[in-house]
DNA sequence: GACGGTTGAGTTGATATCAACCTAAATGGG
DNA sequence: CCCATTTAGGTTGATATCAACTCAACCGTC
């Protein structure tokens, strides 16, 4: 137990971070407990789906193709705030299996219009009660602040900056440090 | 617009789902909006840590392994609410770089032992004053209800059910059906 | 109408996520 | 001690996620 005094001080002096911190971060980390809850609420809605064929971000995405006129991606990609290059990934296997089609913008070559097709509806119509019926069970269990007030600190979250992952006009401003 | 009449019944009708049920999913549904939550924070821990090293699920994990006394794969799966498997596969790049080291259990040869490398530990002191800062600025800027309320709606949909992947004693009762 | 900048998407490579399936170690009866 | 069961993890295959990079179409200026 006792150590000799002298030791290396060239060495790194080994690091700590104390206990307290883990436990600050575990109890407290907004961004641990979102990606926790995300998984928690993924995975019931994954296996409460599977009927339909769908996963739970599919049937989000289904969803949001759900309109009068087509889509771009960009609106979509900010709809479900994900990255552009997911977005892509995400409409590959939807596209194979003849749940959406993707169109060229005649307006702009380079747009794509995204449509569900007849099966992409279907799906979704078989989705759609099952998604009622275990979003009342969890909204239900929901303690006192409510399901309101959960979804409005998600949105406060979930605005933040822009997406990027676009070639910045003038990259770093200025400093090289962007988040000084 | 005057089509025929009859039609083929045999046919499957048109399916729609109303627009109006796009609008609710895509303002109600607390999976839509921790999906959305979880990337748009993930983003913003991922940037802010790279200086680090570290992803926000990295800092998570490596956090949840700085403790006493070396830890168990359950006990780290279940504090983040992952599955076993994307445990498994989580730490395998972590191992490699050499942050953490798996042991085996001397007392239960199946085990595992799961502890921070000097390496790890120093990652992770450099990570700790960036989260504490950009997690400020994400607490100061949440609305009225507070960082705290929106931590307890969190854990009320994290907590549910026990993650399973793991072969069940009795797995279908009787029915072939098991969510009917 | 050609050039330069801007914008919309796809590709690649790395990691994350989980279901289904598999192996090995511990455990409890007989 | 042996076998059946349970339990701890790993493996595989599919999808999700995003940064960095590239290509192609638009758009403005001269």
């Amino acid at each position: 137990m006792s150590k000799p005094v002298f030791f290396e001080t060239t060495m790194p002096v080994e690091t700590t971070v104390p206990f307290g911190t883990t436990l600050e971060v575990r109890d407290t980390c907004l961004c641990l407990h979102a990606q926790r809850a995300a998984r928690a609420l993924a995975r019931r809605f994954d296996e409460a789906l599977r009927p339909a064929g769908l996963t739970n971000g599919q049937f989000s995405l289904l969803m949001a193709l759900n309109r009068p006129e087509p889509v771009g991606m960009q609106p979509v990609a900010q709809l479900l705030a994900m990255d552009r290059t997911t977005l892509t990934a995400a409409l590959k296997p939807l596209a194979r299996d003849g749940l959406v089609e993707l169109g060229i913008d005649p307006a702009d070559r380079r747009g794509r219009r995204l449509s569900l097709t007849g099966k992409g509806l279907a799906a979704l119509a078989v989705a759609v009660p099952i998604w009622r019926g275990l979003h009342g069970t969890i909204e239900a269990a929901l303690p006192p602040p409510g399901a309101e007030a959960l979804r409005a600190g998600l949105r406060a979250v979930a605005a933040e900056p822009q997406l990027r992952n676009t070639a910045p006009s003038t990259p770093p401003p200025a400093s090289i440090h962007s988040g000084l």
